[in-house]
RNA sequence: UCCCCGAUAGCUCAAUGGUAGAGCGGCCGGCUGUUAACCGGCAGGUUCUAGGUUCGAGUCCUAGUCGGGGAGCCA
């Protein structure tokens, strides 16, 4: 008897043999024909559930099929029938119990629904619902759609360092990654006793020649594993720059961390980032990049992921399906900042009121992004050419500026619904207007060596981005908070499972 | 980090400062090719923690912990 996953056995031939393992997502009996029990079984291949039909004359009924609860692992052997309301159910021959669910009354998981809060709770088994289901394989699916979109148009995928040892990405506050601390004090909760055997470990320590001064002033690294400070990577786009300028068309897509303290329905400690870079291109290539990715993503996952993306437009999120079909219809919009501001004021004078002031130089708020994308356009933006103020030392300069309103080439993707989804730029590949902007930030040389390097051997024209994967996961699914559409979720004060 | 809101049964929520309840889920029974099934019964509680006010606190006050919404930062 042939093992099939639900979505084969679900599509499979009237009168075929088969087994299906998985588990109990409910049971509902009848006393007809001497009794029978349905069972609506998921194993993950797909959103639906198979219908088995146990009758009362299999040898474990009573004792058994009986007794299934919600979340009982099962194996079952039988024959493919036809619903009287249609579709694929299985007559059940043979009901294996593999696993039973210990105290029913207390399984976290039941057939009824839960909010999202009780559940991330239980992160460990909220996989077993059918909106954590679906969002798994919707992420998979928009994982593997990244990968195939680059490699199909001859991009490399480069696997770029978790820890760094170079502190200029300059992308907020990161975490660190340190075996020093091991070596000091640790924290004690009775502070008596604490400041008591940190007095002894001086002692012991200034006996040590050989051990690093810690217990003044700056910590020194020198004796840590790296022999410098070292922190978890907030971006991998300094990185993939090197190998850009010689493969000319790669693509970083891995884990990326931030130490902000910041707590929004948007905002993860460790999220997923996926960087593009391609040498000899300018800003303009970079935005439809941006925008042949992000079609192709809709694409894929409209196609691939039918049954989980109707899920969502019906219980989650009315518009989810539609507003992808539409997006992937039209071209986005490119629209430079200083246009977008001149929107902005345009509204304001015809009575549109926003908390935040409206500024050339500024950078806009999420309530002007909102505006603009939402209310004004109705569809996605690709706002470009923003002030050089609020952009990053790498970006580069745009020639023919008047010297108040100078400008890089910097681009953000703006969706509906969600705000900024895409952040990038051309780079500034001239050594020496690179140097004279990390002078004006008062960044410092010395520590920009390698990339440095970069201008100095070969420099070309180049350009990249940042797309956060789980805020287009987010988008596609209509998910509310970003805790929802990764596994399992880091953020502040929050490092269960 | 700032502002606002919340925490009561396994889950979702009620309860004027005066006996702690319902729906769903679980268990038992009835009915039914059922499918968010339906009907009846039973079990299930340190009302987040620590203080305080009061004859009396789930309810009021203080502090804390955790959660949610919004903002900032951003992806």
């Amino acid at each position: 008897m042939a093992w099939l996953r639900v979505t084969e056995a679900l599509r499979a031939p009237v009168g075929a043999d088969v087994t299906v393992k998985g588990w109990v997502r409910t049971r509902r009996d009848s006393k007809a024909d001497g009794g029978l029990s349905f069972i609506a079984l998921h194993d993950g291949s797909c959103f639906d559930t198979i219908q088995v039909v146990a009758k009362g004359d299999l040898s474990n009924y009573a004792g058994e099929v009986a007794k299934l609860t919600t979340g009982c692992a099962v194996e079952c052997d039988g024959v493919i029938v036809q619903n009287p309301k249609g579709g694929n159910e299985i007559g059940a021959s043979a009901v294996r119990v593999v696993g039973w669910v210990d105290d029913p009354d207390h399984y976290p998981i039941q057939p009824k629904p839960h909010s999202f809060e009780y559940l991330r709770e239980v992160a460990h088994l909220r996989a077993r619902t059918n909106t954590f289901g679906a969002v798994a394989r919707v992420r998979h699916c928009l994982a593997m759609a990244v990968h195939r979109f680059f490699h199909e148009r001859g991009f490399y995928y480069v696997h770029t360092p978790i820890i760094t040892a170079s502190d200029c990405e300059g992308a907020g506050q990161m975490f660190r990654v340190s075996t020093l601390d091991t070596m000091r004090p640790l924290p004690r909760v009775d502070k008596e006793a604490q400041r008591a055997e940190a007095k002894e470990h001086c002692k012991d320590l200034a006996a040590k020649a050989n051990m690093p001064p810690w217990t003044y002033g700056q910590v020194d690294h020198s004796g840590d594993f790296f022999g410098k400070e070292a922190h978890l990577t907030v971006s991998g786009q300094l990185n993939v720059e090197t190998y850009c300028m010689a493969l000319s068309r790669v693509y970083t897509f891995g884990p990326t961390f931030r130490a902000e303290n910041s707590n929004t329905a948007r905002h993860l400690a460790e999220f997923w980032m996926i960087e593009p870079e391609i040498a000899f291109a300018d800003l303009a290539a970079d935005a439809q990049l941006a925008e042949d990715l992000l079609k192709h993503l809709f694409r894929t996952v409209l196609e691939e992921r039918a049954d989980d993306m109707k899920f969502f437009a019906e219980r989650i999120e009315k518009t989810a399906v539609e507003r992808l079909r539409m997006i992937v219809d039209k071209p986005f919009l490119r629209v430079t900042y200083t246009d977008g501001i001149a929107v902005l004021e345009d509204a304001i004078r015809k009575g549109k009121t926003f908390e935040f002031p409206v500024r050339w130089g500024s950078d806009l708020q999420s309530e002007h992004e909102r505006f603009l994308t939402e209310e004004h356009f109705k569809q996605p933006v690709i706002l470009t050419n923003y002030p050089k103020g609020i952009k990053a030392f790498y970006m580069r300069l745009d020639d023919g500026c008047e010297p108040d309103r100078q400008t890089v080439s910097a681009m953000d993707v703006l969706c509906p619904g969600i705000g900024e989804i895409i952040g990038g730029s051309q780079r500034e590949e001239r050594l020496d207007k690179l140097d004279a902007r990390l002078e004006e930030m008062n960044l410092n040389k010395d520590d920009y060596w390698w990339y440095r390097d970069l201008r100095r051997y070969g420099t070309v024209p180049h350009a990249g981005f940042g797309l956060g994967f789980e805020r287009i996961v987010q988008f596609i699914t209509g998910m509310q908070n970003i805790r929802d559409v990764i596994p399992f979720p880091r953020a502040p004060g929050q490092a269960e499972f």
